[in-house]
DNA sequence: TATACGAAAATCGTATACGAAGCCGGGGAA
DNA sequence: TTCCCCGGCTTCGTATACGATTTTCGTATA
């Protein structure tokens, strides 16, 4: 248990501590999210083994957790590939993420301060001038970086680390296939600028935590809704 | 996709189809799950990998997705060992699966039929009679069986997959650290089964989603609530 | 006796190797 | 021309091997 100082300039003591596992994970998942890997890119275990100077065994094990987390698809002796949008699993993703996020808005609120409000309020105001002049210099996907910003700061204190996870997850599956919601339903982002006032308004006031929870799964189930009316994908999919 | 009569004796024609990695997965689970494998039991990659008669990598592949499911914790350079009881993560377990199962229940029950009801109603019937004669002959285990089999009815229709799964893996957690709530609190079994006809009570007349998912969310948290109460450990954590 | 040290054993992490299963393109027959 | 079959190529799935890290246990010393 003993700490000895590890030299702040000793890159080579830090690396040790990664897995070559974990590595490959994060190289990965980071290329995911961020778009650089695009959907449906396909993904050659011995060929990201040799981009990263590692053996395919490390790769193979980050790829399934991948999948376990739905940024990949894996088929039996056929190979992995980024998980693409698939309209069907956007909404069951979409449903679940109103779920969740919903709650660990609710447990995280108490322990949301004045300088979180702050912070929220401050994105939001950006957020609002993007709206401002729609459709002209609306970037959905900077919007979409923006309104995760928002809500990370309103959720991130969930006190429930199990909750949180999911949120976390929901999130980054969103965002890997991005031009999520707001490319298809730009008109959705006004709305959502004035939901989410009221949402800090509910949380500044000490409301009851039902009701922040209420409020903040409508906003995403609204947003869900709105994709819903004009794809007309599942007119009647049952929702929360 | 075509599916030719696999003799029923022909078991090689069987193996192949299963990759090893998902044996090795399937054996673990079964026996965490069925209490087999106790919590804490130590898990020696090479040892599994010998009584399964596969190598080491399958069974490491499979041990990490138990990982991902908190069936199982694995330490750097120092091994598996099967999930145990951490009265926070029950806690954290109990309140996500509160969510999750609530949701499934009422996304689920516009689909539960006649028939569903009248099993379920079986079911409880059978978990009133382990009641009545408590403390006598009332089996922790075999009511949490039971408990499951009602509620199984009630969520497993729910039309979003991941929803779905979530709540699996909720029960699954909770079934692996066995003798799990009601040998903690067995006075909470009365005051289950007759939640338990209110659940099918709503769902039987229509009742709204919001009211059943509430109904069945509180079922759940009046559980927690009671351990909370019983071991105050946490007096006040926050609930939903 | 208790503690500190060190070597050996156990176990994990990863590399390499090879067999197996799917995909692709050429050649022959209808 | 079109369809089908077969051979080679690609990629995955798993076995085996070896270095790295941790734990354990015996031994010496205060």
């Amino acid at each position: 248990m003993s700490a000895p100082a590890r030299s702040a300039a000793d890159t080579s003591a830090v690396s040790p501590a990664l897995s070559k596992s974990q590595l490959a994970y994060e190289w990965l998942h980071e290329r995911i999210v961020s778009g650089t890997l695009a959907p449906g890119a396909r993904l050659v275990l011995a060929q990201v083994a040799t981009e990263l100077e590692v053996s395919v065994v490390p790769v193979r094990e980050a790829v399934r957790r991948l999948e376990a987390e739905g940024l990949v698809t894996f088929e039996k002796n056929v190979g992995a590939t980024v998980a693409g949008i698939d309209p069907v699993e956007y909404l069951y993703t979409m449903q679940t993420l109103s779920l969740v996020e919903g709650a660990a808005t609710a447990l995280s609120a108490p322990a949301v301060g004045h300088q979180d409000l702050a912070a929220a309020r401050e994105v939001n105001t950006r957020m609002r001038a993007m709206v401002a002049d729609f459709p002209d210099s609306f970037d959905p996907v900077q919007f979409t970086q923006l309104n995760h910003d928002f809500h990370s700061v309103l959720f991130e204190h969930c006190p429930n680390p199990h909750i949180l996870d999911l949120v976390h997850r929901g999130w980054n599956r969103l965002t890997a296939l991005r031009g999520s919601t707001f490319s298809f339903v730009p008109e959705r982002a006004s709305e959502s600028v004035e939901e989410h006032e009221e949402l800090l308004r509910l949380i500044e006031s000490g409301a009851p935590t039902s009701e922040i929870e209420i409020a903040a799964r409508r906003h995403r189930s609204a947003t869900l809704d709105a994709y819903l009316a004009r794809t007309d994908a599942h007119p009647n999919f049952p929702n929360l």
